[in-house]
This record gives structure tokens, sequence and C-alpha cells, in this order.
DNA sequence: TTAGCCTTGACA
DNA sequence: TGTCAAGGCTAA
């Protein structure tokens, strides 16, 4: 076989830490932890957890509880169908091309990171290396904002048993430049569409924080991310997608331009990758939502919600098709939306923000917790700088935009709690940065 | 019961 | 014909 055995079985088992055998039931494991599933598969075994069902499973705990051992087994995505009802040995299961696909992808993903000569030492189960992969240039920015189509998904079916069925429509971006020439009045070197109204920043006006001017310059442009993961999706969807898994689709290529860009970025690049990947297990769905509450608030349109690939669903026909978890997530989120709307909350604000809820110093066991505490304290600084120049009569503003960032966490913690379960029961694609995330963070908690 | 090693057999 | 992911066996 082509590719090295060495690239698979240098990953540690998901389940217990455990040197991985190779693949077994779905996924990589250790030999221990596949035998373990097969007998608990094929004998039926029913186990209780002596404890509250939160025992930790390591290499020297894992036999303690045969109950959170098995739970876990699930959790990572062992397969139960993969244990033969017939017990035949040998042969090939269904699961053979995951595992080539698999393969492919770690072998690829590790020639890039030795190509770009960047550090290869064993990381987490997590693709942290996936911060290698997608750092190739940006296809250049489409010019023309208007006449642009972003490519069609609209031709995709949807799933009536898909727990939210909207209907997707073609979004046309006519207020894509006057959205964004309200809300861009700054950056040189931003890409994105700038207006010609210099906003409170003129040259005559007070100077915009030096540090916000940096955040905005980090900042991805819309356009290119909206061509670049509408690309990725026509390219990756499976031939019948469900609602649910293209948004985790989409969800899986915003996380992943996230990551790229906290790594590209100011402060965050000189943190070590120990340190870079704790801040990010902890705040990635807090700035996935971040991402996705700024684009309905930046470039929106009442009543719709607008994605990454620049398509709009109805707010109506969500709230129709949603279950209750959803729609009153979906709710809550409209709220905040509507919150950060009427603050004017512009786009070097959301920047700052970004930045905010990136450079967390109560996450736990930071090697430079000083660094990372100084820097959410310059953010804050050229935050309330930014607010008091932009809004000087608004002297509330800057701690309304705290409490809306302090909203975002714990709509966050219910988005995530809710992909958990919706993983649990097996819905969510696995194999990908979203479902790596999660599981970073609840092993981390 | 666990976990390491062995045997089997479809597939490239 | 080699590979590798199934199930089986067995010492600890």
């Amino acid at each position: 076989m082509e590719y090295g055995h060495d690239v698979a079985l240098d990953e540690l088992c998901p389940v217990c830490g455990d040197k991985v055998s190779g693949y077994h039931y779905g996924l990589l494991t250790c030999e221990s932890c596949k035998g373990f599933f097969k007998r608990t598969v094929q004998n039926n075994k029913k186990y209780i957890c002596a404890e509250n069902q939160e025992c930790t499973i390591d290499i020297t705990q894992r036999k303690r509880c045969p109950f959170c051992r098995f739970q876990k087994c699930l959790h990572v995505g062992m397969q139960l169908e993969a244990v033969r009802a017939d017990r035949m040995r040998g042969g090939r299961n269904k699961f053979g091309p995951m595992y080539k696909q698999d393969r492919a992808l770690k072998q690829q993903r590790k020639a890039l990171v030795q190509a770009m000569g960047l550090r290869t030492d064993r990381s987490p189960p997590l693709g942290y290396s996936d911060l290698t992969l997608h750092s190739s240039p940006l296809p250049p920015a489409k010019n023309d904002p208007i006449s642009y189509q972003p490519p069609s998904l609209c031709s995709l079916s949807l799933s009536s048993n898909s727990p939210a069925a909207p209907q997707y429509q073609c979004a046309v971006f006519s207020n894509w430049t006057r959205k964004s020439e309200h809300s861009s009045n700054c950056s040189p070197g931003s890409a994105t569409t700038v207006s010609s109204d210099p906003g409170p920043f003129s040259p005559h006006g007070p100077r915009m924080p030096e540090l916000v001017m940096e955040f905005v310059r980090c900042d991805p442009d819309e356009l290119q991310l909206q061509s670049k993961i509408s690309a990725c999706l026509l390219r990756e969807q499976p031939a019948n997608p469900s609602t649910f898994s293209l948004l985790c689709l989409m969800a899986d290529h915003t996380l992943l331009s996230i990551v790229e860009w906290a790594r590209t970025s100011i402060f965050f690049k000189q943190l070590k990758v120990n340190d870079q990947m704790k801040l990010l297990h902890s705040c990635w769905s807090e700035l996935l939502l971040l991402d996705f509450i700024s684009r309905q608030v930046l470039f929106g349109r009442e009543g719709h919600l607008l994605l990454v690939t620049g398509q709009e669903m109805e707010l109506s026909d969500v709230a129709s098709h949603a279950g209750l978890s959803v729609a009153s997530l979906v709710q809550r989120g409209q709220e905040l939306v509507e919150k950060l709307h009427f603050l004017k909350v512009d786009r070097q604000e959301f920047a700052c923000i970004k930045f905010l809820v990136l450079f967390n110093p109560d996450v736990k066991q930071l090697e430079d917790h000083q660094f990372i505490e100084s820097v959410q304290e310059q953010v804050e600084g050229a935050l309330l700088e930014y607010t008091l120049c932009t809004s000087p009569y608004l002297l509330g503003r800057f701690a309304h935009l705290l409490l809306c960032f302090s909203e975002l966490r714990s709509l966050s913690a219910l988005a995530e709690d809710y992909l958990s379960c919706k993983h649990l029961s097996g819905e969510v694609p696995c194999n990908n940065l979203l479902t790596e995330m999660l599981h970073a963070k609840r092993s981390c908690a």
C-alpha cells in the first residue's frame, strides 16, 4: 500500500490514548479498545457506572469503568454495525473506502506539514495540523459583488427527515456593497469592498486605534471566503445531502477558515502551539457563532439567514421546520442580531470582539497566561477607545457590547450541546474538524 | 475480563 | 499475492 503505515499508526487511540494498531470499527483505535468494543457488542453486554457516568478513560484507568469506556467508544465514533452479526471472519466491510480516504488525507496532511517546514511533533487527534492544509493563498477576490454569483448549491434536494428543512434560495447580493460600505470605514489593506465615506476616522477626525486597524487587516475577506467555501462544498458534498449535513459541512469549512484566521493573526501567532490549541478548543463554537451573527448584522436581510456561501434561508421556513431546540436557538440568535444591529456594531468592532473571544485568559493550564491576559486587556482598551471615538455620546455602548458578548457565550454553549447530541445520535458527519473540536472540548472539560 | 497475538478472507 | 480489518484464541 502506498500510504505509509506510520502516518495512521502515529496517532493515539481516541478512547484511551494507547498506541493505535489500525482501523477498527470505523476509526483508528488501539488493540485493547478494539477487543473491548467487539466483546461488548457481540455479547450484548450491559454495564453500570458506579460513579456519575463521567469517569476518565485513559490508558491506566480504562479497565475501571466499562460503562464509561463503552460510552466513550460510541462518542468518538466507533460503529456498532461494523461488528458482524454472523461473526464471519476476514474480508472487508463497507468502511473500507472510508479508511482509505482517511489514510490518504492523513498522508496528504503530513506531506504538507513537512513541505511547509512546520512542526510535526505529535498533535492530538484533533486536526490541528489542518491549519497547514488550508494555508494556500486565497483565490482572487471577486471585485464585482453584484454580478458575482456564488457557485449554486440550490439544486440540492432537502431531506424531509432533516430536523430543520428550510428551503434554499439563491441570494443575489444586491445589498452586499451597500452594507459593506455602511460598515467599512476603515482599514488600509482590507480587501473588503470599502466605502468612499471615511466615517469618523477621516484625515481630519480622530485616528482609528492602530490595534483595531490591525485586527481588521487580519479579518478574512467575506467574498473570498464565500467563494472558497462554496467551491469546497461543491467538491465535497455527498450525493443526497440532508440540510443538516450540508450545514455541518459549511460549519466545518467556516471553522477551518477561523482556525486559519487565528493562526495568521497578530498575537496568536506568537503563542506556543499548545496554548494556541487550548484557546481554539475553548472558543471554537463562540467564534463560529460570532462569524454567523456578524454576517447577519453586516450583510443580512431582515427575515432571512445569510449563509457563508451567500445563500439565504427564510427565517419563517427555519422556524416552521426546526425542532424546539433549534427554533429556540435561532430565536435567541435573532434577538442577539437585533441588539447588535440596534447598537450599529460595525466590522471593526466585530474584529475586536473576535480577538476578545479568542484571547480568553480563563482557559485552564495556559503556558503563557500572562501574555494572553495582557492581549485581552489591550483588545478591550482598543475596543473601548474605538467605541468612544465612533459614539462619544453613547457612553453605555461599550457595556452593551460586552453584554452581547456574554450572550454570545451562553448561546454558543447551547449550540454546542445541541451539536453534541446530534453527534451522539450519529447525525453529524464524522472525520471533520467540527467533530474533532467537539471531542477536544469534551475531553478537556 | 483484558489485551496481545493469530487466523481468516475480500479486495486491490 | 499482499494488505488489513474482521473474529478467535488464550495467558495473565
